[in-house]
DNA sequence: GCAATTTTTGACCGAATGGACAAACGTTAG
DNA sequence: CTAACGTTTGTCCATTCGGTCAAAAATTGC
């Protein structure tokens, strides 16, 4: 079972297979971040991407395929910002940062992030390996930084695992959730200042909240 | 074109009609939440429900009736805890039950929130409307009351719309990204202590985040 | 220019799916 | 008991969907 596949045999990819690859891809993330997986059809896709069916097919060897090569290469882009987090730095500063960065892709590339969410949403059937061992890994590895920064009284006492979650929640959200998000502001506010509006919002909620007791 | 729909024509309905449609609902309810609009059958709900495909057409008249009858009923369940939101009271006091009452929803009803979750990330296209309309009319009123509260310095000025998402995000996490909370947390902090776990992370950064500033 | 290779297409297939229907079966009121 | 009504089932249908295949068209290397 082959996770990686040039459909082409084994030979080496060639100039139009990287970029037809590269279309059909972008393509299917547009369509299965609005549909999910099963809501998606091949068709969709290879329409969006400008060619037909068969064609696609040439390409990918199936629609599994297509969403196994996308989910892949999100997860690099996904956890890119929380490895950012460093232990030098002043803690406060590197957590408003993280949070910023979390922001910024949810404003970015809401795609990703949605594509994401329909996977954890359906139980994470294709990626459950790599919660339990990569991001958990991750995820320990940073807590215990974070942790650091509590006994030297850098930041306020809490749970740094749940820490996490809540900025992952609040940040994704304004991408997850976006439709809902701009129907409540309305015409006006739900613009695209509305990220500025997050951003401090979520600045000032963390920050104060974090604030370590003197 | 009804919405409502005692699929037998315009009579009152039977007791058995009663019984088997709520049957069929509560089926529905775990198999939508799990594989979304799309990825759910009607072999599925009918074998959950433990009935034959043309039974359950009996009762609904189609996919889309038991999806729209299903989304209606949870609205209500789902703005209830907002609507207590209440301008007598300790403000600080009264976010913090409204956060504990809606972590208390992800823990109870995850098969709703997972619901909800999915219609918003397909861009919401059944419940567009009440969004725009029901939905922000009540979270407008709501937001002019924390305004109130703001104004007379009992908590700390921000913007009430987002403190609203923040609540709904880090809350209806535990419920919808179910499956990668108990994947980072492990099998020893992922048990059924995580939610208490959440309740005090979730308090202490929303009750610091907004104390107001001497 | 030509042969080998890569790319594209149209036609096709089997399985799954949402739904229709009429006949059979149960239930109940008079 | 029986007629009327409510419930259940087996069968069937049209469509959609994921995927195959062989043949045509385009490209590439020599």
């Amino acid at each position: 079972m082959k996770v990686d596949s040039p459909s082409p045999k084994k030979r080496a990819r060639t100039r139009i297979q990287t970029e037809k690859r590269e279309l059909i891809l972008e393509a299917a993330l547009e369509v299965f971040a609005q549909h999910g997986f099963r809501g998606a059809t091949i068709d969709q896709i290879a329409d969006a991407a400008g060619m037909s069916k068969p064609n696609l097919l040439y390409y990918f060897r199936s629609k599994d395929d297509i969403h196994r090569t996308l989910i892949q290469r999100l997860l690099e882009t996904w956890l890119a910002p929380l490895k950012e987090l460093d232990d030098i730095g002043d803690p406060l500063t590197e957590l408003r940062d993280y949070i910023r960065r979390k922001l910024e892709m949810a404003r970015d590339y809401p795609r990703e992030s949605r594509l994401f969410a329909n996977e954890i949403l359906q139980g994470a059937p294709r990626i459950m390996p790599m919660l339990e061992g990569e991001l958990k890994a991750l995820v320990d590895d940073k807590a215990k930084v974070i942790q650091g920064w509590m006994r030297a009284g850098k930041i306020a006492r809490t749970d740094p695992w749940h820490l996490i979650f809540s900025i992952w929640a609040t940040t994704q959200h304004y991408a997850d959730f976006d439709v809902q998000v701009r129907a409540v502001l309305g015409p006006d506010r739900g613009g695209d200042g509305r990220f500025e509006d997050a951003a401090r919002f979520l600045e000032q909620l963390f920050m104060e909240g974090l604030r370590p007791k003197a």
